[in-house]
DNA sequence: TCAAAAGTGTTTTATCTACACCCATGG
DNA sequence: CCATGGGTGTAGATAAAACACTTTTGA
């Protein structure tokens, strides 16, 4: 049984290396009535998905997110909706907000749980799933038309990823397991929106030892290969306990 | 009418001088089902409230919170629920978490979205609504039983605002209008769990300008008079146009 | 005159900021 | 040999940490 009155979306941040973008979808009506007719609360929640913007039109899109059901825990919700959406099953998901206006959907009162995802794009492979018209990455800098609050979804949880990186070391779930400080710096330059100094950067990081170096150096680069580093998750927990206060 | 899966759940703190503490309740179980039974889903939601720990027995206690009404923005409502038990109509309000395990509350699936209230109980008459036996203050240290996953959202609500207040200045909003400076360390202390240097926080405090002496001082203290300052919103808004990273 | 809390400065150490050139690699 | 991004150090300014005594007031 679904909630009627509860939803979770899921913000689904993947860096690519350059920019931050954002997972969205366009879910294909037919389909979708199709799965909901199964659902004991379809006649309930009919009325909203046939007036759903996202699916009435080309240019309008959404955050990947459903009604929660009845006897699931949201976080366990979040994980399920991201795996069907990524593939991928061990994200780092962060819940930062819950939406609840009562005219936020039009028609009928549904509060929706925001979480964020971060990702990297080389390890998954995004789903087109079974109610999906269209997937597609989006630049944060360049969102396309969004139905209801989603653009407000989006930059709250914008908001929160940026205040969280500053002080936990979560960035790292964008980058791939092996990265150069480079693509470090780049991460935290897109998500702050600002340059960082590239000497001062690396000698902050390289202090905190939060990062040590794999040994092993970019492949086939059209210039000097950088060295690879991996995050210290031992060390870094280690750090935690003797009081690290990170900030970049 | 009541929304029967989502509650919202207030952990009012207030900061006496000395000890953070935690706003308290039980309810009078007859009174509650008279209100209750006025209400569209008296039935549905009855059977939870029959079985609700804080109004079954004396020793536990409960959050101040209720089931939002279908009408009502989450936010407001939250203000709502704080002006009844504070009788206060302006009280700083944060959602912190929603939490939303599948058996948090027992024999019934309600996800409670999480609120903190900062107020100072100087300025607010607790008020024994018309639904409670006994409402009570309750040092954050020394917490009694609690119902349901009270305890864990208010330990989750401590820890937010633990990190909050080290790079926003809401702590404020835990003093009286003119305060010492020796309060404010003190409610930074009781919050942080830790002593600070005396010389260093009132350097490191004035230098930020965040607050303005008042000209005035204490009266009919047994000691040498502190002097009384007040936060300095303007400067405040304007510093923080101009990029104020606060750290306490 | 005593008890209780207010109030104050300096030195040392660590961190932050600004800033420019050489290096390695592949094409 | 050139284009592209990788990689490095230092000096000056600012902030953090450690630390103990004098002042004011009311009882």
């Amino acid at each position: 049984m679904l909630l009627k009155n509860i939803s979770v979306d899921c913000v689904i941040f993947g860096f690519d290396g350059e920019r931050l973008n954002v997972l969205l979808w366009q879910a294909d009506p037919k389909l979708l009535i199709g799965v909901l007719q199964q659902k004991e609360e379809f006649e309930q929640i009919r009325f909203l998905y046939d007036t759903h913007p996202s699916l009435s039109n080309d240019h309008t899109w959404g955050l990947i997110g459903a009604h929660a059901p009845a006897e699931t825990d949201l976080d366990q919700f979040a994980q399920e909706i991201t795996i069907s959406s990524t593939g991928l099953n061990d994200v780092y998901l962060k819940q930062f907000h819950t939406f609840g206006s009562a005219m936020r959907v039009p028609y009928y009162r549904v509060i929706t749980v925001g979480y964020y995802a971060l990702i990297n794009p080389r390890y998954h492979n995004i789903r087109q799933s079974a109610l999906t018209k269209k997937m597609q990455w989006f630049d944060i800098n360049a969102l396309p038309a969004l139905c209801f609050d989603h653009r407000e979804i989006i930059s709250n949880a914008l908001s929160h990823l940026r205040e969280s990186v500053q002080y936990h070391p979560v960035g790292f779930h964008l980058l791939p397991e092996k990265f150069t400080l480079t693509e470090l710096q780049t991460m935290y330059e897109v998500i702050l929106g600002e340059k960082l100094d590239i000497r001062n950067f690396r000698k902050k990081i390289l202090k905190m030892e939060l990062i040590e170096e794999t040994g092993e150096k970019q492949a086939n680069v059209p210039h000097r290969a950088a060295r690879l580093y991996r995050f210290d998750q031992e060390n870094y927990e280690k750090l935690v306990k003797e009081g690290l206060t990170f900030r970049i």
